[in-house]
DNA sequence: GCAGGCTCTCTTGTATACAGAAACCAATTC
DNA sequence: GAATTGGTTTCTGTATACAAGAGAGCCTGC
């Protein structure tokens, strides 16, 4: 479809060689548990991952907590974690949160005012959206350097947090499985209506720097939270037609969570 | 001041003498952290803390990583950890973003409704709050149980949320240093407007529910904002008036923070 | 035939040894 | 006197051995 990374989630910098057994643990469990390999209620116990991934116990175990942080992973009773199911819920709250986290973001930079120099940094970053969608007709190079676009777009609204704990938070939420900003967009790279929801996205990322300008602080959050819902659709896309792209078959379409016994 | 527990923040289930090292390590380190033991920017060193605290490197560093997670410590740039300095505008932004999430579960459960039952429930969680605020002069005790019983009917509000993703992300947002929907509130458990803020607060449960059950979610959503504006007036008064409270000494009044050379 | 208990195994929790990297200090040289 | 460079120290990252707890399965007794 597109390049290497898996565009559902924020990828960390491409995966590199480097990186210390822990962070190359926690990766591979990631993509492992993205791709289906490990379907939803696997328990993942620590010695059989020694075997299978060639790592220790130590660098495991903090992989391991980490990917539970992440979301990734719910506890077992007794010790030990199992893969996290979603219910369709999950996702739908989940980005209904980081439009709201996203839009309280928007209205305090609103309220607050930003310098001219961040708008301007802002909107050099609208600019290629707008270049890649004056095409008819997108390829799935452009729907990839949207996501890229779009995800810069996001960052730089995140980053004008006035408070460091707030930009933790929003960075947390720009992580949080399928809520990402880009989630889900290339689901339907090849519809005829895709080209169109981005086209109505992008529309909405200049309302929010116009609002944000203006100091309208209600329409900026208002906006953001709009925003989500297209990811919202997304989602219930491609749950409907497309199960089976990467990171998809964790979510189960009706029961809340069955296999988790604790 | 009050029984045992330092109620600036949620305590897990008053500290037992059982448990796991880690977990006790945990307990042990935050109550150092808040109790300015272990100064904002002081960095912790593995080594170190093992001999200070009996337990071997594993625990410890079990016990870390959940600090780090719950945001009472920031990374080292060559590993390890520093005790996290806290500006007030996080900590502001952290109450502000409380009410948010809190707002829009609240708005969730007015939108889609919530079984006689539960609101049955809820109203028998703030009848005890009334008895407590019926009496002219409220003494400690009487502050303690108010904190008890505010707890309780937030942790309602949590477990009523339809997904278990929200659920836990509520659950995290109350766990947040210093935006806990009781933080502060024993701060000025003396002064002679304590006790009328108590009264305001618990109108605004009152009304949260009547909103709920009215099915009116913007109202809910508002109310629960406004609600953690409260918080943020006790904040202000902590700083300004009493910085020796347990906690309040992480608070950096005005720089965001300078220590971190992460 | 069923229930209770025992054992055995599997898994995590804990402790610790070793290696590599980074920071610090000091000495030496320009 | 300042800067650089070398060694030394300290710290985390990793591997692994040991212990303790839970759970399953089996065996025995009723």
């Amino acid at each position: 479809m597109t390049p290497a990374a898996p565009p559902l989630l924020a990828d960390d910098r491409g995966d590199e060689e480097s990186g210390s057994q822990a962070l190359k643990v926690q990766l591979r469990l990631r993509e492992m548990i993205l791709a289906g390999e490990l379907p939803a209620g696997t328990r993942l116990t620590e010695l059989a991952l020694v075997q299978r991934l060639g790592a220790s116990r130590t660098p495991i175990r903090t992989a391991l907590m980490r990917l539970e942080q992440e979301g990734l992973l719910t506890p077992w009773r007794s010790g030990g974690y199992a893969v996290q199911q979603f219910s369709e819920d999950d996702v739908a709250d989940a980005i209904e949160l980081r439009g709201s986290i996203e839009g309280l973001a928007a209205r305090h930079l609103a309220e607050r005012g930003v310098d001219e120099a961040a708008l301007v940094q802002a909107r050099a970053l609208l600019g290629p959206i707008d270049a890649v969608l004056r095409r008819r007709a997108l390829d799935d190079a452009a729907f990839g350097q949207y996501v890229r676009h779009n995800h810069a777009f996001h960052a730089w609204l995140h980053g004008c947090a006035r408070s460091a704990f707030m930009r933790r938070e929003l960075d947390r939420v720009m992580r949080m499985p399928f809520a990402s900003p880009s989630a889900f967009v290339l689901v339907q790279a090849n519809s005829p209506q895709a080209r169109d929801m981005l086209i109505v996205a992008q529309h909405q990322h200049w309302q929010v720097l116009d609002a944000i300008a203006q100091r309208e602080g209600q329409r900026a959050e208002a906006l953001l939270r709009e925003h989500s819902r297209l990811a919202q659709h997304n989602l219930r896309e491609a749950l409907r037609g497309q199960p089976h792209l990467p990171g998809v078959g964790l979510i189960h379409p009706r029961p809340a969570a069955a296999a988790q016994p604790a």
